[in-house]
RNA sequence: GUGGUCGUAGCUCAAUGGCAGAGCUCCAGGUUGUGGUCCUGGCUGUUGCGGGUUCGAGUCCCGUCGAUCACCCCA
């Protein structure tokens, strides 16, 4: 048998369940604040992707990419941005600022899957593009942060890590550092908890710098970069969720103010979600056809998933969302009847009701326990005694007799009521 | 790309180098037109795949594919 491609997934009945409730909730949320959902292509033109790095680069090493039956070098999307760029450029006039989109698209990346990490996965994107001011970046973790609250999570099972791009480049440049060492004291800033101290230590050499400078910086905290930020997220009464922490800096280059990484409490998991300011990179990608300050993060479904197994409160939460549900079960008691019953089946599911029925003769007792199998609230019987139909609330046991033409009605207020 | 661990029924897992099994799921019954429990019965395996050692391999060895974890990287 021919096995799914490693990385990739299948979704079954329930895998769906879960992903719907997981898009469903990043839906919702984003409507509460105002953003609008938006969608690109999954293959594009692989030089969106090659603009924004060096040849050589890993990111494109691990794109999925090859050249189309038109002879075009193209690539499956590894992240939204570029695309996102691309789209604002192209009709960057046509939208009042400041631009909240966001997106929940797949991504494709040809890395070795681990715990966390699969080659195709789900990610949610938002951006606001056009406003460069503290409340814009207040807004979007905000934003991350009512995301998860609406999982179940609380200030228990995450938390923000705050950082900024400004305060680190600002530093580097008192100490003399030029473009080349900003950027490499910076990848050095980003291991510090993952390398030994004198590896570090050798790289440093031609920054002039040392790791014990970079830690001395990070423990400064450079509190005046963060106020208005915390300030604006204070009033909206989410300090809890947020810490200043100056060690983080996220890999990608292009960064300009702002960053942050949401990871769990426990540190079990890779980080949930990441993003920061950009504000040169509308610019830089479309030629400077435009020029946007932007701000933005990512979440992808994968490590989401394994905190909402891990954290009861958010399980129970996506457990309510998966349970099945149906209105009505119409069981066949007289197998004569059973263009009766269709008729029944179709006036129930005109009403905007979901209703299912056997599809083949089976016992009573049968019919009932399937309705129990697919949840449905109320069961409708249709046999001898036509054109009289009982009605029967499945969780009280309590039945009535009706005639079939009341059935609509009665279902209606039924409706009304739950 | 590098390294560790692991591949047995649809799922979770047993089986000292000696007859491949259990629970759950699924399917069918338990006589008259009413349920979640319960009872009975049944299906499903080239033990991931290919070699090797052995009288004999699920078990040991090699290769391969896959899963998983870590490194790398993390857009």
């Amino acid at each position: 048998m021919i096995q799914g491609l490693p990385g990739f997934r299948d979704f079954f009945p329930e895998d769906c369940a879960r992903r719907n409730h997981v898009v469903a909730t990043w839906r919702e949320v984003s409507r509460r604040y105002g953003f609008v959902e938006f969608d690109g292509p999954a293959l594009e033109s692989t030089d969106l992707y090659r603009k924004k790095n060096e040849a050589g680069a890993e990111i494109l090493e691990q794109l999925y990419s090859f050249t189309d039956r038109g002879g075009r070098e193209v690539a499956l999307r590894p992240e939204m941005t570029p695309t996102l760029a691309r789209m604002v450029a192209a009709r960057e006039k046509h939208y009042r600022k400041p631009m909240k989109w966001f997106c929940v698209s797949n991504f494709f990346r040809h890395e070795r899957q681990q715990k966390g990490r699969l080659r195709e996965f789900l990610q949610f994107n938002a951006d606001i593009l056009g406003e460069s001011s503290p409340q814009a970046d207040a807004e979007i973790i905000a934003l991350a942060i009512d995301l998860l609250r609406a999982f179940g999570f609380t200030a228990e099972h995450f938390v923000v890590r705050l950082s900024d791009r400004k305060a680190w480049m600002d530093f580097l440049q008192s100490r003399g550092c030029d473009e080349a060492a900003c950027r490499t004291a910076l990848a050095c800033a980003d291991k510090l908890e993952r390398e030994p101290e004198e590896k570090l230590n050798a790289k440093l050499a031609a920054t002039g710098l040392t790791v014990a400078d970079l830690k001395a910086f990070i423990a400064a905290g450079s509190p005046e970069a963060f106020a208005p930020v915390l300030e604006a997220l204070a009033a909206r009464g989410l300090t809890g969720f947020v810490q200043p922490d100056l060690s983080i800096v996220r890999g990608l280059a292009y960064y300009t103010g702002v960053v942050f990484e949401i990871f769990d409490r426990s540190k079990n998991l890779r980080a949930l979600a990441g993003g920061g300011r950009y504000d040169g990179l509308v610019k830089g990608l479309s030629d400077g056809a435009a020029d946007l300050p932007a701000i933005g993060f990512g979440m992808g479904d994968v490590v989401l998933g394994h905190l909402i197994d891990e954290t009861p409160a958010a399980a129970e939460k996506l457990q309510a969302a998966l349970a099945l549900t149906s209105d009505v079960f119409v069981v066949i008691a007289d197998e004569s009847r059973r263009a009766e019953a269709l008729q029944i089946v179709q006036t129930c599911r005109e009403l905007g009701l979901s209703t299912d029925f056997p599809l083949k003769s089976a016992k009573v007792g049968k019919q009932f326990q399937e309705a129990e199998n697919l949840g449905a609230t109320h069961a409708v019987v249709i046999g001898q005694e036509w054109p009289q139909i009982k009605l029967k609330h499945l969780a009280t046991r309590a039945e009535q007799t009706l005639d079939h033409a009341a059935l609509a009605p009665t279902l209606k207020t039924y409706k009304l009521h739950s």
